[in-house]
DNA sequence: TTTTATCTACTTCAATTGTAGTATTATATC
DNA sequence: GATATAATACTACAATTGAAGTAGATAAAA
């Protein structure tokens, strides 16, 4: 049962909702959205439409309402992204080496070997 | 420079010109291709569409059109992943720590590690 | 309780994507 | 050279996506 495949706008709303970890109301997740300067009803239509999709529920509360992921990060990298790396690398290791011949920004080698310790370590990260 | 990101039907025919490794008629991408069960004109159409787009080129070769790709595998994927993680996750640690939550495969957290190593000695993987 | 300030819901519209049909051009055949 | 063949180029059209405007409802203020 394969899960629809979110185009680019409406993906950025779920991160949003992602990194929130809680039930938001759209004014929130419109500050964290104003880096893309969206008009504020523009971030009205994609929930409507991930909420269409089954990707977000809406709870209504007074005058506002809200929204939080019916799907988790997770469920959705493993039916899409997980997917991806592995179709066309084979290995999240083949993919992280393709990032780096693309250009590891600075620090992010260092993010990724740290987080590789503490998982040697047992830990969940 | 930003490339773009192909849709899906497009991916797959970049993904077939890949795998042919030299100038392919496009009689021989519709054998490749058929799994999908597009009618004979629809590859026609994305190969127009990804020529256009700069991913693709046509040597005429008397009755036919030999097409090749313009940009590598590993070009895309590299600018395609990059995009990826960074819509999800926002950096690769976020990424691998999110595929860790997930559950790495027997040998991947080696992998990775292992890769991390020539990283840090400054070997372009 | 009328007004006002906010939110939300509904509508719109152009660009892109998915899919394929029709027209045209170029080659092979009679 | 006229005609059939076969591949390519052009056109079409619905669904989806990117982006926002307008209308309607609701709570807060006056």
């Amino acid at each position: 049962m394969k899960m629809k495949r979110l185009p680019d706008t409406e993906l950025e709303v779920m991160k949003a909702l992602w990194d929130a970890g809680t039930e938001v109301p759209r004014s929130r997740l419109e500050e964290t959205l104003a880096p893309f300067g969206w008009a504020s009803n523009t971030v009205n239509t994609y929930l409507s439409r991930l909420t269409e999709k089954g990707f977000v529920s809406i709870r209504r509360q007074g005058k506002s309402n809200l929204y939080s992921p019916l799907v988790s990060r997770e469920e959705y990298l493993s039916h899409d992204s997980r997917a991806v790396v592995e179709k066309l690398y084979g290995s999240p290791g083949n993919f992280v080496a393709a990032l780096a011949r693309a250009g590891l920004a600075e620090g992010e080698l260092e993010e990724l070997r740290s987080l590789l310790d503490r998982l040697e370590r047992g830990e969940r990260p």
